[in-house]
DNA sequence: CTGGATCCAGACGGATACTG
DNA sequence: CAGTATCCGTCTGGATCCAG
C-alpha cells in the first residue's frame, strides 16, 4: 500500500529479486514444490502426479532445487533403487508466498486473458 | 501451514500459475512495475532508473503490459513525443504479492546461495 | 524523444534412446 | 526404479542501426 516499500523489489537494481524468479520461474520449479507440500514423495510419485513433465525435465529441476537447498533427496541402498524427496524448511517458506502468486493469479487472469484479447482484435 | 492450499497452485495441473508466472517472470516485468509504483514516468525517465535495461526490452515489456491491461500507455500530440506510462488498478494489485515474494527473497537469498555455494564444491 | 527492424548467441525445454 | 546422454527446435534478450 506504501510506495516505498517497492524498494524492497528495486533496492540492488532488481538483482535480489531476480534471483529468486531465476529459481522459481521456470515451468516446473513451484508445481513440484507444491506436489511435494503433500509431504515426501519418490520420482515415479512425482512424475505421476505432475501431469506433461518429462523425466528429463523433472531430474533437472529437483536438482536445482537439491542445489538451492529447498528439497532434500534421500537415496535408499535398496534394489530396485528408492529416492525420496521432500521439502527442506527453506522450501516449505516458499509457500506462503506462493500461495500469494496463486491467490492473484486467480483473480486478475480472467482480467488479464480479456485485455490480451482485446489487445489482439485490432 | 495447511497442505491442502496447495490445491490453489496444483489446481488446474499448473496453467493458471504458469499463466501467471510467463507475464512476471521475465527479467524486467517486476522491476518495471516496482519502479511505476512511485509514479506516472515516461519512457526515457524509466530507462534511467531502471539500470541496464536496453531500450529494445524497455519498449517490449512495456508492450506486453499494457496488452495484458497492467500498465496505461499514453501519448501526446507533441513535438518532441512525450508517452507517459503508468500502473492500472490490475497493475497496481500486484504489488502486494510482489512484495511478499520480495520478502521471501531478502529473507531466504542468503540460505539458497550458501547452500549452492556449498553444492557447487564437491 | 520514442521507439521499430535486424542480427545473433545462449538458455530452455521436449523427444528419444540408453544404463546401473 | 531412477536416472543419464544426445539431439534439436524455440524463445529470450543484448547490440546496433535506423526512423517518425
Amino acid at each position: 500500500m506504501e510506495y516505498e516499500h517497492t524498494c524492497m523489489i528495486r533496492g540492488d537494481g532488481g538483482r535480489t529479486i531476480r534471483a529468486i524468479l531465476d529459481r522459481i520461474c521456470n515451468k516446473w520449479t513451484l508445481l513440484i514444490v507444491a506436489t511435494l507440500d503433500g509431504g515426501t514423495l519418490r520420482f515415479t510419485e512425482l512424475q505421476q502426479q505432475i501431469p506433461g513433465i518429462s523425466q528429463r525435465m523433472l531430474t533437472l529441476t529437483l536438482r536445482n532445487l537439491e542445489r538451492d537447498g529447498l528439497v532434500s533427496r534421500t537415496v535408499f541402498a535398496e534394489v530396485p533403487p528408492r529416492v525420496e524427496y521432500a521439502l527442506t524448511p527453506t522450501g516449505r517458506s516458499l509457500i506462503p508466498p506462493a500461495l500469494t502468486l496463486a491467490n492473484w493469479a486467480i483473480t486478475n487472469v480472467p482480467a488479464i486473458e480479456a485485455s490480451r484479447a482485446a489487445y489482439e482484435q485490432r
